[in-house]
DNA sequence: GTTAGCACTCTAAGGTGTCGAGTGCTAACC
DNA sequence: GGTTAGCACTCGACACCTTAGAGTGCTAAC
């Protein structure tokens, strides 16, 4: 239909003028830069049956229109347009890739960096392992007083975990030494996942190393206190004009330091690669004028990344999807090339 | 000298009331809230003299008066009274110490949360340890590729740090795991700043053991890498009017975000316990409206925590101070009786 | 179906006037 | 001589009005 045709292109108009401007579309503008056939009394027809089947929202009687959350939707899942970085942009991405920068900080803080400052979004990092993807290489167990220790889990990627363990028993440091000699032994090879289990089978000969035994399987970290968490750029947003108004913004930057909220919002629901989370899709009420955009890249090692861009929903979803998966591709690279 | 005491009183009326209200204050709002003996006209004779001296500003003919820089210093140095905390902010922040929310969330993430959010300042908590107080308990080298390895150093009192180390030589996973073992057992007690004149002094019989001696000798990381920074509160700062101008708030922020500058704000120059660094004082030009107080703790395991409350100049230094002895006091009783 | 025209609405921006808070100065007071 | 009252003056905040501009919806003509 031709038509129908034409209503997706004024919407599309719409919602790319939005996004560039942040100002209310008037069909004089649509007229004029998109569809110069089309004199604005037509566009405005157009748009007011737009406004009614709910894809255009209207500040006031005399400003121009606004795109709904559903009018993002439908542009995400179906206006898209490939929007490939500049050549400048993508060497910008892969410098901070570059092995040389390796030691002053941490890979993730740096994607985070530079995704925020080329996009001038938010950017999160999160990094998960699942714990069945863990084998373990080696464990240690220091001792801090006599009925605390630290357990150090190696795995054979070259993650390294650390948590205190409260006795129930006193246990000597030599003792504690011997223990952790044959756990080590015994449980090399052992996916984490796995590790209560294989705890579970065993017997201790004394009260200490049963106690340890114990605190193992008993005493183990929540699997979100495992995730590891970057952010970087949250003051770009305040360039955004719909954070001029300082209580949204402090809403959203509190948002954005509180830990537990960037994981629920960075959670992806299936196995999906990109992710697109719009206003209220992003599942909290402080951020129901965000969108979220996110990339979730398994590594060879078993880690997941996911990497998030949290904008205001007139975001540019094309660069942002494009950024991340530029990111992804220089991830897998680094990583599989790494250890070949 | 009675009246050198008396403009005295009139300048530190002037401070108290200006980090209320933030608003500039007048000589009439002083004759009647704090000296009410005096009449404006006989304050204004005062505050006139005052400016002169450089201790107020005026931002206009027809607006109050404004503390200065050198009017803060003055004020922290000699004005300060002994402000302290409430019955229920000792116990807040006594309670972020509780031992049962340890495994939630790391301990500096819970006071930089219970300090910003009783202060309503921007908390950083800064933990460094010394490598002349670190000694090595243990040493684990950890294949990654063939030319890569991850060291792990634990120190006796529990921490671990790990970085990767490129090699010269090729090493089989056999004689890393050898290599480790003897180094272990060789350098087990060593204090971390003696670890290279340690390892110089040694030499391998293997291509692949020298190459790890070598790389463990020039590839350590830099001592800032080795600090933990942990940041909360930074949308508190928002609530300040001296912040609802959106480009302050975005270049304060902004510094927030980048760890450098934070450590270097955090940077204790003597070995005072306490500091307070006001405006230009900060170091840095993004902060020379800022104030800064922080406080270091030595505490019995080496360890050096440095906390710091980030805020406006017209801070209520006294409470800033208070909290942060109290946090000292907390972390010195949680840290001592733990380890007897 | 498309368009021009028109009345209407609403915001943003600029201008004006008033109020209140504050200052500096002077002259009088104790 | 320090203190105070009084007065003229300044300046920002606020309310109010006006105007210009952009946008809409409706109607009638093409």
């Amino acid at each position: 239909m031709d038509l129908v045709d034409r209503k997706y292109r004024i919407l599309q108009a719409i919602i790319d003028d939005y996004i560039l401007t942040a100002l209310p579309v008037g069909s004089r503008t649509i007229s004029r830069k998109y569809e110069q056939k089309l004199s604005s009394a037509t566009i405005r027809n157009e748009m007011s049956d737009l406004e009614e089947l709910g894809y255009l929202d209207s500040p006031h009687t005399s400003a121009g229109r606004v795109p709904s959350y559903k009018a993002y939707r439908l542009y995400v899942d179906q206006m898209l347009r490939p929007m490939p970085l500049s050549v400048e942009e993508t060497a910008f991405i892969q410098s901070c890739f570059d092995r040389r920068a390796h030691q002053v900080e941490d890979l993730s803080a740096r994607i985070a960096k530079a995704l925020s400052s080329m996009t001038h979004y938010a950017a999160a990092v999160v990094t998960r392992t699942p714990r069945e993807e863990q084998r373990l290489s080696h464990l240690q167990l220091v001792p801090v007083s006599d009925r605390r220790a630290l357990l150090i889990l190696v795995t054979q990627s070259g993650a390294v975990r650390q948590h205190t363990l409260d006795l129930d028993a006193s246990i000597a440091p030599e003792e504690l030494y011997t223990v952790s000699r044959i756990l080590s032994a015994r449980l090399e090879g052992c996916s984490l996942s796995d590790l209560p289990a294989a705890l579970s089978s065993m017997r201790a000969t004394t009260a200490g190393g049963q106690s340890v035994l114990q605190a193992m399987i008993e005493q183990q970290p929540r699997e979100d206190a495992e995730a590891a968490l970057v952010v970087g750029g949250r003051s770009n947003l305040l360039n955004f004009p719909e954070y001029s108004d300082v209580d949204k913004a402090r809403a959203l930057l509190s948002v954005l330091e509180t830990r537990e909220k960037i994981l629920s919002l960075l959670k992806q629901d299936g196995e999906m690669e990109f992710s697109v989370r719009i206003g209220p899709e992003t599942g909290l009420e402080e951020t129901r004028d965000c969108s979220i955009v996110t990339a979730s890249f398994r590594l060879s090692d078993g880690r997941v990344n996911t990497i998030g861009l949290i904008g205001p929903t007139r975001m540019q979803y094309g660069r942002a999807l494009s950024a991340l998966e530029e990111v992804g591709r220089s991830l897998r690279e680094l990583l599989d090339g790494q250890d070949g």
